[in-house]
DNA sequence: ATCACAACTTTGATTGGTCAAAGTATAGCG
DNA sequence: CGCTATACTTTGACCAATCAAAGTTGTGAT
C-alpha cells in the first residue's frame, strides 16, 4: 500500500530520529540524506502527515506516529535480511550491498522476507554489525561506543561500521576493521586528531577523527 | 534505466509475440493483458517507439527492436530464477510465486541475478515447467502438444502449465498435473467438450477442453 | 458498394513525485 | 531591540503513467 517513496522517507525519519535525538526531526536533515531539495520535502511531509505517518510541525520538524515508527522498523529489518541474505547466500561482498538492498527492499513481500529469516537463522546483525529488528520491531542494541571516545589501551571488539560507502568499507575490511574483530587503541593525539591503532598482531595504523567516528566498538 | 513499467510492457508484448505468432502483436491483446484501457497503451507504444524499444504501426500492432527483444528475454529470465528461487530455497508453493516474481523481476541486479542463478544450479525450467532463457537471451523449448490435441492412448509426460492463477495451479497439483509428471490420456469427447485422463495409478478424471488447453506435454 | 461496429486513437484531466526560484520566519548576533 | 543569515515554505512548472469519454478507421456482412 505505501509506495516505494512513503517507505523510504519513513525509513530514513526514523534512522535519523533514532541517531541523533533531537525528539522532531528537521526537514533540512530529511532533505539531505534522501537527496531532494528541501520544497520537496516539505511538501512530501505535509502528504505523510495528511496519511497518518507523522506529526508535522511547520518550522519544526517531523515526529513519527506510531504507523509511522512500525513502517519505518519493518524497513530497517528488511533492508538488514536482505544484505545479510546478500553477503551469507549470495557471496556479495559486503561494500556492494547496500545499493542492491535499498532496491529490494520494496519489492519483497512479508511472506517471502519471513521465510528469509527461517532460511538464514535468524540472524541477530547484519554484515556491518547492524541489529536486525525483530518482527515485532524490537533493536536489542548492545552498548557501544564509537573509537572517538574509547578508551585508551583497552582490547575492545568491533561492533559496527555506521558509513554505507563502498570505498570506507573497502578500506575498513583491507584495515580488518569488521564486525567481531578485536582491537586495541594505542594512543589518541588530540593536536594532529588521530588515534593509533592496532590490529591483533598486524602493523599499527592510525585513523583521523572522522573515521573514528565510524567505528562503533564494545567492552 | 528502464523503468518498471516499460519492463512489464516489453516483457507482456514478448510473451504474446511468442504465442501467438501474428507479425504484430494488436494493441488490444497488450492492453487486456497488463490490465490498462486501450489508450493507455496506445500512447505508451509511442513513448516505447521513440525510445526504440519497438516499432508501432497505427490500427496495426507493434513489433520489438532487438533491444526490445534483448530487454523482454531478461525480464523473463529474471521472472523464471526468481520463481525458482521462491520454490526451491525458501520452499513457497508454485502457486503463491508468480506475483512476488513480478515485482521481484524488477528490482533484482543482473549481478544479483547471475549469482543466484549459480546458486541454484543453472536451472533450466521454472516450477512450472517454463524453459529458463539463457543469460544470452535464449530459450531452448522442448517440442510440446497441448493436452487438446495429443495421442490418445498414449503416455506422455507434463512438461508445463500454462495457467499462472492460484485456483488453476492449486487444482493441477491436486491432480497430479505437474511438470515430469505421466499421464495418459484416455479418451477425447468431441460432443461433451472433455478429455479423460489417467496419472501412474490414481482413478481417471476428465478436463473440460479450456483447461485441457493449459497443459503441455510431450512425447 | 454501403455501412455498422469493433478496434483503435485522441483529448483532456488526474495523481505522485520532483525541481527551481521566489517568498517568509526565526534564532541569535550585535 | 533590530537585523541578517539560514532554514524553511510556497508557487508554478514538469514528467510518467494512468483513465474516461469522445472521435476515427477499416473490415467484413449484407
Ligand atoms: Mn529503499
Ligand atoms: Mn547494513
Ligand atoms: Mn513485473
Ligand atoms: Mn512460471
Amino acid at each position: 500500500m505505501p509506495s516505494a517513496t512513503v517507505e523510504n522517507y519513513l525509513k530514513c525519519i526514523l534512522m535519523l530520529s533514532m541517531e541523533c535525538d533531537h525528539g522532531e526531526v528537521p526537514m533540512g536533515l530529511i532533505a539531505n540524506s534522501l537527496g531532494v531539495t528541501s520544497g520537496t520535502a516539505t511538501s512530501m511531509m505535509k502528504s505523510l502527515q495528511k496519511e497518518k505517518w507523522l506529526k508535522y510541525k511547520s518550522r519544526k520538524g517531523v515526529t513519527l506516529t506510531s504507523s509511522g515508527k512500525k513502517l519505518g522498523m519493518r524497513m530497517i529489518r528488511r533492508h538488514r535480511l536482505l544484505e545479510t541474505f546478500l553477503v551469507e547466500t549470495l557471496g556479495l561482498d559486503w561494500s556492494e550491498i547496500h545499493d542492491e538492498a535499498e532496491v529490494l527492499e520494496h519489492a519483497i513481500s512479508e511472506k517471502v522476507l519471513e521465510r528469509l529469516d527461517v532460511f538464514l537463522g535468524n540472524p541477530r546483525h547484519d554484515p556491518h554489525g547492524h541489529p536486525i529488528p525483530t518482527k515485532a520491531g524490537i533493536i536489542r542494541k548492545s552498548p557501544q561506543k564509537t573509537l572517538l571516545d574509547c578508551d585508551i589501551g583497552k582490547k575492545m571488539k568491533v561492533v559496527s561500521i555506521f558509513d554505507q560507502s563502498t570505498e570506507f568499507l573497502n578500506f575498513a575490511k583491507k584495515k580488518g576493521l569488521m564486525p567481531g574483530n578485536m582491537i586495541k587503541a594505542i594512543s589518541r593525539d588530540n593536536l594532529a586528531d588521530t588515534i593509533e591503532l592496532q590490529i591483533e598482531k598486524t602493523p599499527k595504523f592510525s585513523l583521523g577523527l572522522t573515521s573514528a567516528e565510524k567505528i562503533l566498538v564494545s567492552g
